[in-house]
DNA sequence: TTCTTTTTTTACCATTTGGTAAAAATTCCT
DNA sequence: AGGAATTTTTACCAAATGGTAAAAAAAGAA
């Protein structure tokens, strides 16, 4: 919880009686490893913030190749942004791939606080638009072959390698079980 | 210019005092074919909107290639908006693929909006949030062969194949334009 | 038109990656 | 510890893609 504080304390400034009222909404629970956090076709009802764990949003493409899109861990807002704020269908699951702590917020309790707390929607666009634009820009990149997809990997992700199974990495990646084991084995 | 009016009223409603406010300090350029209308190592000091023609946005890896990361076609806004928005330096260049038709707001007109139009940083939110999912979701696929990604980018962008060189392509598939020649072949 | 420049295609072979199957290693549970 | 389930590695061959070089086609300019 202190972890959230900070972390959007970050994007704007809040007094004491604010932060008092953060407090009271954020609700504590606890994730099993691949309990789902968010499904597809379901409306996406939270807003989650991961104080402990690894989760990953994933989708299956027409072939029913299960594609992972991205890693969220640590410090991190977790939401399906876009259908939570328009009530619509998700396209995609956000599961966890380690047992996980986080705190999430109810709809009611998040459009409460942009009622309630002036220049919280500033805050909460900031944190909005940053989760999007550093997912982005940490993809693996098509034009790069699988070796430098898994060392920048590697970079962007530094705490992740020994904490979930290489084979949402290589889904990750783009690659099969596999070819990441044969790159692992050339690299080092 | 009546396309960005028609652009925005999907995003809220606004009066005719608003709506001629904006039409005042919106600024209509003219891009020719490769120019620039944001450049990597600058600070982006205009938010756009394509009326006319194809932009794209890349950057150079750490080997020197060209890396065709999106492309912002008609009818859709066009900056490099994190940066934009916290005066920071970009990493990217935004070029125009087409002679192209653009209607550009100042950092100070942009900022002047919020605070002259009671519900403007709503809906310019929804669109700059809007944007980036839809850019995130049209996103070649590193889980995918060259031939989906190539189908894949025509179903999502039919309008662009015969506008832009193939090379463009190509880079933004993240393969040679050999590849693409290739494929193109095989496919009709 | 004719010439120049840009864009697109083709060809050849080397390299990377995938598909399938199986073995090995590790983790989990009782 | 012993056994089951999961995760990771290996191997072999087929298919996809890249690199290099060059030709062909298309677009622009004088």
């Amino acid at each position: 919880m202190e972890n959230f504080i900070d972390y959007i304390l970050q994007f704007g400034n809040l007094n004491k009686q604010q932060v008092a009222l953060i407090r009271r909404m954020a609700i504590p629970l606890s994730f099993k490893k691949d309990e789902y956090f968010s499904e597809a076709g379901k409306i996406p009802k939270q807003v989650g913030f991961v104080a402990e764990g690894v989760f990953r949003g994933c989708y299956y493409n027409n072939l029913g190749d299960e594609i992972t899109r991205c890693f969220i861990s640590e410090n991190s807002l977790m939401s399906d942004y876009i259908n939570f704020e328009a009530n619509t269908y998700s396209s995609e699951y956000i599961q966890a791939c380690t047992d996980s702590e986080i705190i999430v917020f109810s709809k009611k309790s998040w459009e409460e606080l942009s009622q309630v707390i002036v220049g919280w929607d500033n805050m909460k666009n900031k944190m909005v638009q940053m989760c999007m634009y550093q997912k982005s820009r940490s993809n693996p990149v098509v034009s790069q072959d699988a070796s430098t997809r898994y060392l920048e990997f590697m970079y962007n992700h530094p705490t992740l390698i020994n904490r979930i199974p290489l084979n949402y990495i290589a889904s990750y990646l783009g690659i099969t079980q596999q070819s990441l084991s044969r790159i692992r084995k050339n690299i080092f």
